[in-house]
DNA sequence: AAATAATATCGTAATATTGCGATATTAAAA
DNA sequence: TTTTAATATCGCAATATTACGATATTATTT
């Protein structure tokens, strides 16, 4: 196969897959850290901060949005991309809890 | 292509994209959630939990664990695989600073 | 020792991802 | 209005992932 059975997983767990996939990628943590750095953004400055061709980011950006963790500006004719927090926070929540539950409890 | 250029990114960008990869599907986080819930853990229980068969249970778990998610002691002829606390905190402090980051600047 | 149980590995088919050249699209600039 | 600049989309080749049946491995049980 290599299609995943999503119908068989919860909604939540279909969710946080969909946002770690879309940070499976070092060039996606490489677009999300350099957002972070110069704050505002537009994508050619990625294209050349990173080892890839345009349509190779382009396809990459389109990713973070689609799964919610970059959101996109149209400003002129280029886009003013930026972190999405809220995805962000979601992701540390759900980290939050899980080490909240492993700490309360032993195993091995 | 379809190989990721992983010698253009920093050590660090490729080890979080790594970890994150490993919880990009639904059923290696549902296996996450189900070592939560019942603490020690031996791989024939998540088989009977989840809609695949015992060698794709299997190779999900290796996946986990290459990535340092999980930790796997030999225990008899069965093995209790367990979260890793270490590899969770890890990503809660980077999503941390991320958004630290982003409440401190205004964009968009 | 033979049978059983739990898990891992191999091989392979189906599908997805990655990367990029070529080509659109769209808005500002000349 | 033509040119230029920024970005997106298409199409395709290379590679990776997913899933699982068949089979191997290893430890317990009989």
């Amino acid at each position: 196969m290599g299609a995943s059975k999503t119908d068989h997983f919860t909604d939540q767990q279909n969710q946080i897959a969909i946002i770690a996939k879309a940070l499976g990628h070092p060039a996606r943590i490489a677009i999300i850290e350099y957002l972070l750095k110069v704050n505002a953004c537009i994508c050619s400055d990625i294209v050349d901060e990173l080892p890839l061709a345009q349509p190779t980011v382009s396809q990459h950006l389109k990713e973070l949005k689609n799964a919610g963790l970059i959101k996109g500006n149209i400003e002129g004719n280029s886009i003013c991309y930026c972190i999405n927090e809220k995805t962000f926070d979601l992701l540390k929540e759900y980290f939050s809890k899980i080490i909240f539950t492993v700490t309360n409890q032993k195993c091995c």
